[in-house]
DNA sequence: GCGGGGCGTCTTGTATACAGAATGTATCCA
DNA sequence: TGGATACATTCTGTATACAAGACGCCCCGC
């Protein structure tokens, strides 16, 4: 996801973003340089000087800037324009607290409900890899990427699981700020001391989550999915007291000194 | 509403309320179209014939189709454009959880967190507004539009106790879909036999939720809000086998009949 | 009679021109 | 020297022109 497709900036992006539209290229390459914090928080976004650096018009530089309002990234400007937006340690703690809840959400319902035979066996499927990669020690980069995608696999079944596309969009939508996904903090989590711990008791999380779901036990398996996002905090935490490893989070270049705020 | 301003050409001075601004006037404007149903689910939305419709040019049309795709009224077509999306009733229920869910959490974090005096004071005084309005019977349509505003103010005043940016986008998010927000049913509910009794129960969870946030009780807070949000179900059940009281509910155009569809 | 291909129309995606508003600066006056 | 005003610059918001693509239709061939 978003950190596998990071490495592309505007220099190589003759390739990837040609294919699709000029929409869709403004859309990605300006989130791009916003994660990257080539455009700072608080930035105002002047239509023009995108132009110049990505050579699209203005037109799907406007439709691009729309959309990133919309997903949080850009704020609106009173006086008209968008600014790039500048998240708290609060803001970013919040956004994890609302993605554990709907994932909570969504496997409760998955379980009241029930889920197909199929999925369950996807689910399984994918446990069964997990551990197969956790159960030697994390080593190469090539390790640490499958783990990444096999992460992000058994989250993306699990919003399937509970078979609502309401809800697969509202989920979407608070996955979509950087630093709430998922995934965001895995690279700093195995910078952590207790990183195999926590990647242990992370699959232990999955593992009883699908077992809940298969019991239809609701309740459980939306505790386990809250307490399982609650597991990105102490990575948070570490992070920001670590300078050395923020820069291991998506997005970083947003959050702003809380320090500095709160004195004022 | 009325759309009985056919006169205005393109000289003449904009006298409606939607003024602000092109791209505000479209989107209030198609919003009101598509909640009404004169541009029903599935429709293919062409831009032109929104330009000839509102009188105004592509350019703020397309704004505001992009903001009502984010929105969720609108869907994007594989070929290009955008379509009227389409609700089954288990999108409805779906999408009240949800917003169930939401404010739970803005209510537990308000309890755990704790909040201002003053928004405490301002809670326990939209209680005693409301308070007063169910005392005597419900009568006059001037009564019933007090009940809503008082019933929005409260649903605002809670996700402002929340004091959570992030959690406040994202509730209005949840609460954009028309037949999610707290008062998408409160005319069908009014017309339900046991009324008064619905209103005193919903009044209740509302001043125990205060209560719950001043006690900190986090949990009591956050179940009592996702109960609250289910009073919404019966009244969704009630309008869809009363065809009658379905034309009370906001977008009710927007709802697929589901048994044709689990017929076939 | 039926299927496929070519063509015309309509639609969206993109670029650009134009106008009004906001902002910053420089100058003038007190 | 400080402040205020007028001006110039630059920005966004809006309209429109242009082009590539999709869809449907009709005709032709089999």
């Amino acid at each position: 996801m978003a950190p596998g497709h990071g490495m592309d900036t505007l220099g190589m992006a003759l390739t990837d973003d040609r294919a699709a539209s000029q929409t869709v290229k403004a859309l990605l390459s300006l989130r791009d340089l916003i994660l990257a914090g080539e455009l700072k928080s608080g930035d105002r976004i002047s239509e023009l000087s995108v132009v110049e650096r990505l050579n699209v018009s203005r037109t799907p530089i406007r439709m691009a800037l729309v959309r990133l309002e919309e997903e949080g990234l850009l704020e609106l400007i009173p006086s008209g324009g968008y600014a790039v937006k500048a998240f708290t340690e609060r803001d970013i703690t919040d956004a994890i607290e609302i993605r554990g809840t709907l994932e909570g959400l969504a496997a409760r319902l998955a379980a009241e409900r029930g889920v197909a035979p199929s999925a369950l066996v996807r689910l399984k499927d994918c446990l069964a890899e997990i551990d197969a990669l956790i159960a030697q020690p994390i080593g190469s980069d090539d390790n640490f990427s499958s783990y990444v995608a096999l992460n992000e696999r058994f989250h993306a079944l699990l919003h399937e699981a509970a078979d609502s596309p309401v809800l697969a969009r509202q989920l979407k939508r608070a996955v979509n700020l950087p630093f709430a996904s998922p995934n965001a903090f895995v690279k700093v989590q195995a910078e952590l001391p207790e990183a195999q711990a926590v990647m242990t008791v992370a699959q232990d999380h999955h593992r009883c989550v699908v077992r809940a779901i298969e019991a239809r036990e609701g309740a459980r398996a939306e505790a386990l999915m809250r307490e399982h996002a609650r597991l990105a905090f102490r990575n948070l935490e570490f992070a920001l007291r670590n300078k050395r490893t923020l820069g291991l989070v998506p997005g970083a270049a947003l959050i702003r000194a809380r320090a500095a705020a709160q004195a004022l």
